[in-house]
DNA sequence: AGCACGCCGACT
DNA sequence: GTCGGCGTGCTC
């Protein structure tokens, strides 16, 4: 830090702080001076607020009216780097400064003083009188000499009452002392033991380790399928940084944030992590943000918002499964936190690392166009051998009404069973059946709240919004002709798969594997490990067999409709599809058995299945990277959505109708604008949505063209616009 | 985001 | 008369 980054008493700083004014607001330095970058405490109106001193003050504000900050908290001051972070992640998703300094501090507390908390250790002193209840807490306290417990933990390890703990106190057997609440996290060895790495994976973690050694910018795709040890392989390139003294990041999709992998970690590094997710407590997460701070904690494991944190010397940024479309935050601040992730590894010279069995099409082309670099790995177990992939042409089968496994499917899983081999049929759609319908007019149950058509879920006999999750029970009534008895349910879920399965084969033991039936991770867990040990001979599953588990017995695979991706107006359907069913497909076979996996769809010939059906994964790429090129769609072209949202319907598609006809800025640019179409959600918490969306060119100038498009409209009432820059829903 | 101010309808 | 609805505008 330089001279010209610290103020004086008096002297004029500018502020930014976490309410929505989109400026800064001037300030006078307080007693003592501030650096740049200090968090402080300023008053605002008659309230006091969180600020960041982003610099010297402005000016142009009558300096007689100047307010002074109220104090300097004791936190670690924001970086330059995060600050210009914020910055450009700001510009990019036209977000305010204010909305990224939120998402900078989300955690608790940071106003107050580090807090103290009592903690006990063995005292100098004996007890009057031994109890068995004194000697099992003393026993603790010997087993664990160098540790101190709160009251409370030492009761709950001694399996006694708090009182025992308390008499103990009293008696100076015991001993109280004061330590900061937020501890450091325990010291990560990156120097214990690793698993013995193949040549293949000791080749890429050596690539990803010169990367993280050069201390320098760089983007890596680490391309691996299931089973190939990615994980392994990028923990080397965690403990290089470590051995550096950089701190690491490891971001998950956040189900993937399970203690299993957590436990991985720790296994490698001798200790457990840092962990940040949208379920931790306030506790931890003022632990986590201030050690980061510190520089106390030197590997955190994340979800997206993990990429917010104040590092002190980030060196090294994991995106797993960067292809997941959760990265993608879809709500307040929409950012891509793979995307924001080379953003903020570039502004702090670290490495990125992004793993993936199956990249997304914007990475692959970033590798292939020498931006990124690539490292491939292969399957550990000699070379992967992909199962047979056929397609079943649906136009083709002789399929009895409400029934989805063709004969082919049949013949085939009749096999698997005659030789006690598993099968497994795939079906993204959850509940029993997707729509329901009154046969008398035709009408589908939709959600009051969102207008979404609700789901029925046969196992809780009730219907379920999947948008917003409203629960309502299978009407015998239509709730529009009042006719009785003609609500019928159409298309499949994956309950009704199981029932059309059961029928089909009433000797076979079938699993049902869909989100909602289980309550915890812990049960769907030893579920699959149950199954995995041979406990089912058909298994029926959504998205999440999708996932990576190794089904050793399984031989067959059967995709129910793979044209369920394909269609609508989704841009990155077929890359999903071909995701999907790559992972799904992948599990066939595994344990050397030939494997085999059908694919029912009514276009055999579409470009995606034929892709999927070579087997030739670059193949796929070359084929949906070139259709997207000459689309003028990313990664080859720019877009973008504005969501509009209302109480009052009319007036959010008379705003949406006003932008559509001053569409200037954006016809300068070149850039195409469609709509208002309903969005996405298009009814949700009493609000109506209509959404735009803009096409541009690569090379343009989008956020700025956007920004000076929507800048003349004064939202009135509760009428308010968002701006979705690289939007991931297309319906 | 809060929190004031302020300008109209339904009460004591 | 005055209490209170929430639309509009300000915060260094």
């Amino acid at each position: 830090m330089s001279a010209q980054d610290y103020f004086h008493q008096g002297d004029r700083v500018a502020v930014l702080t976490a309410q929505p004014l989109d400026r800064l607001l001037d300030y006078r330095a307080p007693e003592g001076g501030c650096f740049r970058g200090a968090f402080v405490e300023v008053p605002l109106g008659p309230r006091k607020v969180l600020g960041v001193v982003w610099g010297a003050g402005g000016g142009g504000f009558d300096s007689a009216k100047l307010r002074s900050v109220i104090r300097v908290l004791d936190v670690a001051p924001m970086r330059e780097e995060m600050r210009q972070f914020l910055g450009k992640a700001a510009d990019y998703t036209l977000t305010p400064m204010s909305a990224m300094l939120r998402l900078a501090t989300r955690a608790p507390g940071l106003s107050d003083p580090p807090s103290m908390r009592k903690v006990l250790r063995l005292g100098d002193k004996e007890p009057d009188r031994m109890t068995d209840a004194r000697a099992k807490v003393l026993a603790v306290m010997e087993e664990f000499g160098g540790l101190a417990f709160t009251p409370k933990e030492l009761a709950d390890m001694a399996d006694v009452t708090p009182s025992v703990v308390k008499g103990l106190v009293k008696q100076g057997a015991l001993r109280e002392e004061e330590t900061p609440r937020d501890l450091p996290y325990p010291n990560l060895d990156p120097e214990r033991p690793s698993k013995v790495l193949t040549e293949d994976q000791a080749r890429a973690a050596a690539i990803l380790a010169e990367g993280v050694e050069s201390g320098a910018y760089g983007t890596t795709l680490l391309k691996g399928v299931t089973g190939s040890g990615k994980t392994e392989v990028y923990l080397e390139a965690v403990a290089s940084c470590l051995r550096k003294g950089r701190q690491a990041l490891v971001l998950l999709p956040e189900i993937a944030l399970t203690a299993e992998f957590l436990k991985r970690v720790e296994q490698r590094f001798g200790a457990t992590p840092a962990e940040w997710h949208s379920g931790a407590t306030m506790t931890e997460r003022r632990r986590v943000w201030r050690m980061v701070g510190q520089g106390n904690a030197q590997l955190v494991i994340g979800a997206r918002s993990a990429l917010f944190l104040p590092f002190r010397d980030l060196g090294l940024i994991i995106v797993d499964e960067e292809h997941d479309t959760s990265y993608k935050q879809e709500e307040g601040v929409l950012y891509n936190a793979r995307d924001m992730s080379v953003l903020r590894a570039a502004m702090c010279s670290a490495q990125v690392v992004l793993a993936s069995a199956t990249p997304s099409l914007e990475t692959w082309v970033n590798a292939e166009a020498g931006k990124y670099r690539r490292v491939d790995l292969n399957a550990r177990f000699g070379t992967a051998v992909l199962p047979t992939m056929k397609a079943v042409d649906m136009r083709a089968e002789d399929l009895p009404a409400a029934t989805w496994i063709s004969p082919t499917l049949k013949a085939a899983m009749q096999e698997r069973i005659e030789r006690g081999e598993q099968s497994l049929l795939f079906l993204n759609r959850r509940g029993f059946a997707p729509v329901t319908i009154c046969r008398a007019c035709g009408s589908q149950v939709a959600c009051d709240n969102c207008d979404a058509r609700m789901v029925e879920h046969r196992f809780m006999k009730r219907l379920m919004c999947h948008q917003c999750g409203e629960t309502k029970p299978v009407p015998t009534i239509c709730p529009s002709c009042q006719v009785e008895g003609k609500m019928a349910p159409v298309g499949p879920g994956i309950e009704r798969l199981g029932e059309e399965a059961a029928a089909l084969f009433p000797e076979a033991r079938i699993a049902v594997l869909s989100s909602d039936l289980f309550g915890s991770a812990r049960a769907l867990k030893a579920r699959i490990e149950e199954i995995a040990a041979g406990e089912a001979d058909i298994i029926l599953g959504t998205q999440l067999v999708a996932k990576g588990h190794n089904f050793p017995l399984l031989t067959l695979v059967g995709v129910i409709d793979a044209d369920l991706g394909l269609q609508g107006s989704d841009l990155r359907a077929g890359e999903r599809t071909f995701q999907l069913m790559r992972q799904v497909a992948g599990r066939a076979g595994r344990a050397e058995r030939p494997g085999e996996a059908l694919l029912q769809t009514f276009q055999p010939e579409h470009p995606v299945i034929r892709a999927i059906l070579t087997g030739d994964e670059e193949e796929f790429w070359r084929a949906e990277a070139e259709q997207r090129r000459e689309a003028g769609v990313p990664p080859y072209g720019r877009m973008a959505g504005i969501i509009l949202s209302g109480s009052d319907l009319a007036q959010v598609f008379d705003l949406g109708n006003a932008l559509a006809r001053n569409d200037g800025p954006l016809r300068q640019v070149g850039a195409q604008l469609f709509g208002p179409a309903p969005a996405p959600i298009a009814r949700g918490r009493g609000r109506h949505r209509a959404r735009l969306l803009v096409k541009a060119a690569k090379g343009v100038a989008l956020q700025e063209a956007l920004a000076r498009w929507t800048a003349p409209f004064k939202m009135k009432g509760d009428l308010r616009l968002s701006i979705d820059i690289d939007p991931q829903n297309f319906f």
